[in-house]
DNA sequence: ATGCATTTGTTCGTATGTATG
DNA sequence: GCATACATACGAACAAATGCA
């Protein structure tokens, strides 16, 4: 997928990549129970730190989008 | 308020911050819309740093028991 | 079982931005 | 303008879990 951080927004980084790969799965670019990508490659492909994206990702579990799992990966919540 | 926190537990440091902070507020020793303490006095009582106390308050907010208005503090939640 | 690579989780220290009073 | 307080972000390091060779 693509991802475009706009560092001269007022919406924060972790935000804008939440919001973007909240589309994504709304857009059924990942299947349920499949990985999104990891945390290395988001921060390689958007240049944020581990951090931030982690922070990106910390939002989606919240809202329950996605779940992880320890040592495996990040992976899209299954319609109820 | 007394805070102690266990560098060898298990529990991470945050969590451990975020369950004292709560177990404080259901001892009732904040009232409602009353400030707990700054991340500053937290961070300097706890010793932790101010990332890892913001993250505490971070799950206190998730799960509703205390707002945020940025510029002046955070404030405990009135029951419903 | 051992080791290694991958991946997520926690924490620090620091810097800077933004809002309030 | 200034002090205080919360918010975002970085880079770095290390811990812990998983899976595979």
């Amino acid at each position: 997928m693509e991802i475009e951080i706009n560092i001269r927004s007022k919406v924060p980084s972790y935000q804008q990549l939440a919001d973007q790969l909240e589309a994504a799965i709304a857009a059924g670019e990942y299947a349920p129970d499949e990985a999104i990508p990891s945390l290395k490659q988001l921060k390689d492909q958007t240049g944020l730190a581990q951090g931030t994206v982690q922070h990106a990702i910390t939002v989606l579990e919240a809202k329950g989008l996605v779940y992880t799992v320890r040592g495996r990966g990040t992976f899209v919540t299954p319609q109820a």
